[in-house]
DNA sequence: GTGAAAGCGCTAACAG
DNA sequence: CTGTTAGCGCTTTCAC
């Protein structure tokens, strides 16, 4: 039996050739497949880590890229990944422990949730003592995240470049004075706002007075787009925002990009009807492997407490962005 | 040590409470968790089943609704989700076993690949034997799927009650003449030729000679509704080949609904600058849940064979379907 | 080079 | 009611 468990583990150069090849062949033949599980209670580790999410249909979000990024940075540290789905509402109930936490089965944790966590769920975690790495929110340590600041900044800054001075910036998900939730909606607009300081320009926001539903934006980006003073260009949050602009424009005779250029963020470029939006993209795949990495990181060395890492944007070229034209 | 497995797997009828609580207040100063891999090697079972996807961006598709459906199902019969992502492009190499097969770790493998799976891959799986149930594709045994052909033929039956004989079905995605990699390419047009046939009518196609870029997809919807016998309704394969209809309409001062009914499929319902495109939601939650289901019946059962399950879709009533207004 | 023996953390069976 | 004993499948140590 041992004899197996060091030839198939790679540590067999001990042994003769021939009573190598005679294992392999038994295993083949015999189709043996050694449990992992026994070796992980032997070897004392789980060589698993958990992707935690909420149950919530709004409250953790899961891009592809993201899932390719994390998969890719635990496979290769040779782990697996499990995910786990927690019920927000029972998370708050004291008393509740979620299964992830009550038993052991996994090295550490990384929890995926971007709007704000239930302070219980963070002091469980703590008490615990699991390592745990924070996805896609913004905390001083054991996190990563997207520099939607620094993104939004740029952006905004390649804007004045190309001669603009009256740039709005648009976010029909979230209305004037309510803060929120994700730190996004906040750090792209920030992000905006200090160019446009620093350029000695005063901010302009396109919102609601209350949240404005799909199908009022075309309406609302008319109304934004009819003034006098309307913007040369505009930096929207996401294309949920971008495209009731774009389509406002074409509504009313502005031309996209010679009389109005619009920027925004997503996770891919949004081409529809044949006008692609230039878009700063959201770098999931890198926050997935950062994640991982820290993770591994993390569970090498469990004491250490480690810096939170912002990463940083790319831009897919879209045709939605050009030099100011004169009036 | 027996005394507290027994408490904390609630067999503890047979103690006296004294010693219980004991337990419960050692178990919380202590912080101890048992150790779930240990418990799994004893009884002789993971309790966790393994999903199963590629690392192709296309190959694999999972929405946030099929991962919340089989998470319910999963977590459902207290077991745990392993996710994991295969290279398809070393699988096609001879000798190459993937982690998940070569290793003993999960119960069974949910299957979610959505163009056609690499021969081997499946030989791999029938050989080693593990119970598997194969998701978002098309086999007659062991399988779950969305019923896109059912619902492509309700769809356009529906429209045909609205006094439509002129439909078109719209999929820029694949030209003339090429079988498209998944199923659900096929089934929507043949739903629709189904239900144009029993009516009495030819089915209409709108394709491209070539795969339309979706820059270039506005064009090629323009120039199929210039025509002179252009189609009252259309029923595009998904979003992709919906919007540049719907665009192309409005551009040419075609009124949607009154001129023109558009259908389309897929996740929710999609409502650009007002217009809440009517679809065909895809079952994906029903999926997820369905395939966890029956994955558990073959864990119970091995030997047996499932047939496999078609599910239905739902309709999200937008604002683009309307009786047939007189010319 | 090889295989017997010990032990990871747990649960089931059974004796006290 | 409680605690001792055995054993799940594996890896490590250590005689032979």
């Amino acid at each position: 039996v041992p004899t197996v468990s060091q030839i198939l583990n790679n540590k067999g150069h001990r042994y003769r050739d021939q009573t190598c090849k005679k294992v392999m062949k038994a295993v083949r033949e015999l189709g043996y497949r050694p449990n992992s599980y026994a070796r992980a209670v032997r070897l004392g580790k789980f060589n698993c880590i958990a992707l935690v999410l909420s149950t919530e249909k709004y409250k953790s979000f899961l891009p592809g890229e993201l899932l390719r990024g994390v998969h890719e940075g635990v496979a290769g540290a040779d782990m697996h990944l499990t995910l786990t789905m927690l019920p927000d509402d029972k998370l708050t109930n004291q008393g509740f422990v979620p299964k992830i936490l009550q038993q052991w089965m996994a090295d550490g944790l990384l929890i995926n949730y971007h709007v704000h966590v239930p302070a219980m769920m963070m002091e469980l975690i703590r008490k615990n003592g699991i390592p745990s790495i924070w996805i896609n929110t913004k905390f001083e340590h054991d996190c990563v995240y997207p520099d939607d600041f620094s993104a939004s900044q740029k952006g905004t800054e390649k804007l004045l470049q190309l001669g603009h001075r009256n740039i709005a910036f648009a976010d029909f998900g979230f209305p004037f004075g309510r803060i929120p939730e994700h730190y996004s909606g906040v750090d792209r607009f920030e992000g905006y706002a200090a160019a446009m300081r620093a350029a000695g320009l005063s901010p302009m926001e396109i919102r609601g007075q209350e949240y404005v539903p799909l199908s009022e934006r075309l309406a609302a980006a008319r109304a934004a787009l009819s003034k006098p003073d309307r913007p040369t260009a505009v930096v929207t949050y996401s294309d949920t925002s971008a495209l009731p602009v774009l389509h406002a424009a074409t509504s009313l005779g502005i031309r996209v990009p010679q009389d109005l250029s619009i920027l925004t963020f997503g996770e891919q470029l949004v081409d529809i009807g044949g006008v692609g939006i230039t878009t700063m993209l959201i770098p999931w795949a890198a926050v997935g492997q950062s994640g991982s990495q820290m993770l591994l990181e993390k569970i090498a060395n469990p004491a250490q407490v480690l810096k939170s890492r912002a990463l940083e944007f790319e831009v897919a070229e879209g045709v939605t962005c050009s030099a100011k034209t004169e009036s």
